[in-house]
DNA sequence: AGGGCCATGTAATAGGTTACATGATTGC
DNA sequence: GCAATCATGTAACCTATTACATGGCCCT
């Protein structure tokens, strides 16, 4: 629903190619929503019959050529209307939370190395937020820009979504330990796992 | 792909209606998943003629007749299997945040009503969680379970699920306070709103 | 020679949302 | 009389995932 509008924001922060999309949606703007590049394609394609980008052929060397897309007029119309609209405020989906109450009806120690799995892709996560907001938002720039008494709007913008990106991970890695200690408790012979 | 699996768990937590599953999606189960109506007869009737649950007719006074639904064996089976396969951690996907870096090519105080609404939401919803909390994981029960010696899996996966809501509604209100401040220091002039 | 990255797409299927439809009972 | 709750469903549509497909360049 909102992919249209993400891809907007993101072409209005720096116009791309499909493929560039994708791999924005893997990273930086993956942090609050994925898209693989099919989607991005096929509504990529939507979004230009309906007159929202506007297509500039690239050619370039020892590459294949792209197609660059920049923000058109009305599409910069239907962000702002999509942006003064109200949404629901949406609730998570989580698998694992399914799982853990499904051990109830099987073996609890089972889901131990699970949730260490993801224990350790959250760590990554975090990690990555944390050298991203130090590259980022840390340093000259950020100075400069306080220095000058009329921040950034974007900047500001980008890294508070980040901060939100980190709170989540943060959030979610203690959870983690919660579920862990609580499996544990259940499982009084299993190890704490290797080191 | 999980929604039959949490099927599969509700119904073994307590065996009930299509109608009643889509009840307990709108509570407890919603803290983690959520699904319709429609969804539920839809993927309840595919999961019948698969074998993986089984119906009994409840004729009722005052009330139109309903269908109980309770796990047969390959259901259990199933999700068995389920449990013990892994799964991708999985990524947040936040409108909100598309919204907000969207604000920098809009007017970031427009925002600031759309945020404080989604504030109130989480603010009830967490003392939603917490009324829960009280009601069924604090108490008697709870003491007698601990005093036995062996807790009771299936109520302690529960609460540490609960748990995990909890810290989730927490980490988005004090994020989205974080967000008010950074809109309220873009926009100088608005007022933090009504009392 | 093989793997990875850049770059674009089609086709089939699965999953989810919205709208429509019915009908009895209970409470205000 | 009207709205809400209980109870079940169909149909159309939109969105998302998975698999398949192509092809050149660069590096080891």
């Amino acid at each position: 629903m909102a992919l249209e509008h993400a891809i907007l924001v993101s072409l209005l922060e720096k116009p791309g190619s499909g493929y560039e999309l994708a791999r924005r949606f893997e990273r930086s703007i993956g942090y609050f929503w994925t898209a693989t590049h099919q989607q991005i394609y096929r509504v990529l394609k939507r979004m230009e019959s309906d007159g929202w980008v506007d297509v500039r052929e690239v050619p370039q060397q020892g590459r294949p050529d792209k197609k660059e897309y920049s923000v058109a007029d009305l599409g910069r119309a239907a962000l702002s209307e999509w942006l003064h609209q109200p949404i629901e405020p949406e609730s998570v989906r989580h698998d694992l939370a399914v799982k853990i109450r499904g051990a109830a009806f099987d073996d609890p120690a089972a889901l131990i190395r699970e949730v260490e799995r993801h224990r350790q892709v959250h760590t990554e996560r975090l990690a990555h937020y944390l050298a991203g907001e130090v590259r980022d938002f840390t340093g000259p720039q950020a100075l400069s820009a306080t220095a000058a008494g009329r921040p950034d709007a974007g900047r500001e913008l980008q890294h508070v979504v980040l901060r939100g990106g980190v709170a989540y991970e943060r959030m979610t890695l203690a959870w983690l330990d919660d579920v862990l200690a609580t499996l544990y408790r259940l499982t009084p012979r299993a190890d704490p796992g290797p080191p």
